[in-house]
DNA sequence: AAAACTGATACTATATTAGTATCAATTAAA
DNA sequence: TTTAATTGATACTAATATAGTATCAGTTTT
């Protein structure tokens, strides 16, 4: 059981090196080589950030993108829910008012309670705190 | 993101019936019809639980599948051990003594951490308390 | 005008998940 | 003792998700 897809383990990493820049523009180029991210692959994420209002780009010659957010308010589970859709133990048949199979009314039970926990636990690690750990990790020896 | 695959809402429902009926043994087949799960599918999950001794099965005529372990001590930790890998945030590249990457280190430490609540909480909830819980709904009005 | 960029989108490859089919061996019961 | 109901093992197909590549048009700085 992987939590963590390639998607949004790269987007962590390309938003880590905008917020520790952040004001510039970054050249997807630069991300790429300097992260060890697949050129076209990063540039599909960071487009798809932007759509999320996550980053902001500046076209031509000089562009590149750029992080205005506080990088405290970008959270793990909002790039889960972006690149790997929403958290959710098991399927929607779970979410439906009347289930017809009763253990699966069980189940369910469970699963929310769950589902909150992965959820809120996720939410706790932001952009920011993780650059923050870098920059203390940095320092040592 | 979804947790639970198939395979293991499936081999739940399964170990739900057996439970239920501890002692004598079910078909794959009546298992199979009574919970909407498809029949080969099925039968699969239940010789993957044998091998790994959650069951027993008898062959022939009136055979059948039967549970002899504690349902307390099936915890769906194990089943999506089983049938989904072992619960990891992120990739085993995570797990290398060295990591080139300072932002992946930075991440493993978090992860690590949320590994543990995912694990633990699913180390909560066993077969006997669904049971117990199924149970206990099926009483109320 | 050229070069360094992003936007959009189409495409391929691989892996995982889901489901089906088949045949041999075993056992209870007719 | 034959038949039918069963599991064991395994091979196969289909669908979906994940990962990665390629292309071309448009924008901006130099």
């Amino acid at each position: 059981m992987k939590v963590l897809t390639k998607n949004t383990d790269y987007a962590i990493r390309a938003l880590l090196a905008l917020a520790a820049k952040k004001g510039s523009f970054l050249s997807a180029k630069s991300i790429a080589t300097e992260n060890d991210i697949p050129y076209q692959f990063l540039r599909r994420l960071l487009q798809e950030m932007i759509r999320h209002d996550l980053i902001v780009s500046k076209d031509g010659v000089q562009g590149g993108f750029m992080m205005e957010k506080d990088p405290d308010e970008i959270t793990v589970t909002q790039l889960i829910e972006i690149f790997q859709g929403k958290v959710q133990v098991s399927e929607c048949m779970f979410r439906k008012q009347i289930c017809g199979n009763r253990a699966r009314c069980v189940l369910r039970h469970e699963i929310m309670r769950i589902e909150q926990v992965v959820q809120s636990e996720f939410e706790k690690v932001t952009i920011g705190k993780l650059l923050r750990d870098l920059e203390g990790a940095a320092l040592k020896p």
